[in-house]
DNA sequence: GTATTTATTAATGTATACATTGTCAAGAAT
DNA sequence: ATTCTTGACAATGTATACATTAATAAATAC
């Protein structure tokens, strides 16, 4: 056996969907700016295919759009697709909570999402948004993940990358969100409880209330378009 | 030359998309079979490129896999997928529902809405079945539209493309579904009436009851994988 | 000067040649 | 007989050449 520390050769295809992730992600390739195939693959390093497949992915996943002759573009997000996205969520991760509850987990079972609370809470008293943001994300997918529905965990997971950039600018414009984590343990004790219907509830009406204070905050400092 | 009269001329990738898709629910592409690229490139008459671009697109959709020298495998749905697949659709239609009761809809807004409902109560009383699982399909398509948000309109779709196989083999096995017209009435009216919670609630019971049935079909009928 | 037509061209869409790599089978060593 | 090694092969992954097409500019007619 070979004692390689299997470097696990990437295909230049699934570079590309990560590279381009990253670029998107970090604002370098900003939202509504256009880019040729060509160019896009000099900056990569790689020839034009595996950089049209990863733009083929990345369409699907609604991260851009190729646009015949006019390159890709990457896809700026507006008010509504925020509510549109939001609503999305916030149907899927509350049936995900009632799921979590119906299937009566253990302490440990609830660990981890027990973990991202707590990270959350050490975030807030150090005023640390960049740090409770990460961790608001783990407990979102933690939460999915509970639910035991992989088709649920993929949308969500596609949603929150579309909300990714907009979370980046409104972080630092909206007070400390203290009143979210207590959300948060009212649903991880509902969901240990075994009651469904609170689990369900209790979320549902935190990402309502998430919902709203995104939308004030949008439109107050008319972030129309992101 | 031949005078094929096409004045739109779509592109070999486009046209992959579509005849794989037609393949697959046709069963000419069977569930869990394995296809090499370059045979379907001869089949369908064009080279490997727009059969990679349609493979990704469809991977995307779920619709298939792409495995490393081992072909594109047409994906096989389980009942478990199934589960997953009716609780995504329960939670997104319902939400669906509960928004369109909320938008304040005319009789006219919900014409296409209720000329679905005609039509597979027509259907029904003819014992066309093929025809009611057509009109059944479009009443949940519209009601989605009807709910205002994209995002849910297309992955709605996307579940609907997942269940269509399953669909055929299972529509000649159950009884006809009478109960499940009036229910789609009930939706109609507390969308027309403005009750939201009526609608959400009422269409989230017609779904969870649809479920059953079909879970009950598939573990009776011993149909685990499709 | 304006508008219509035509020609150029730049970028994608497609085909094909080539590189890479896992699979599988055959054979050797134990 | 079993397992491990090795090597040929076959299929994808990638690069590149080529075809197609819509946008742009240029030119001509009015």
């Amino acid at each position: 056996m070979t004692a390689d520390a299997r470097p696990k050769s990437k295909s230049s295809s699934a570079i590309a969907v990560e590279r381009l992730r990253e670029l998107i992600f970090s604002g370098q390739l900003p939202a509504g700016s256009d880019h040729l195939e060509a160019e896009l693959a000099v900056r990569l390093g790689m020839s034009r295919t595996p950089i049209r497949e990863a733009a083929l992915t990345l369409e699907a996943q609604g991260l851009l759009e190729v646009r015949a002759r006019k390159g890709v573009r990457i896809l700026p997000i507006s008010i509504g697709d925020m509510a549109e996205i939001y609503d999305v969520m916030t149907a899927l991760e509350s049936m995900a909570a009632g799921h979590a509850a119906a299937k009566g987990y253990s302490l440990t079972d609830l660990a981890a999402l027990e973990q991202t609370i707590s990270e959350m809470e050490t975030a807030l008293s150090n005023e640390n948004r960049e740090a409770w943001a990460a961790a608001d994300d783990q407990f979102h997918a933690e939460l999915v993940r509970l639910g035991g529905n992989s088709r649920v965990m993929s949308i969500v997971a596609l949603m929150a990358d579309q909300v990714r950039r907009v979370k980046a600018v409104t972080l630092y414009m909206r007070p400390l969100p203290l009143q979210s984590n207590a959300d948060h343990r009212d649903v991880l004790n509902a969901i240990h409880a075994g009651d469904t219907a609170a689990a369900q509830a209790v979320h549902h009406a935190h990402r309502t209330e998430a919902k709203i204070t995104l939308m004030q905050l949008l439109v107050q400092n008319r972030l129309h378009m992101l």
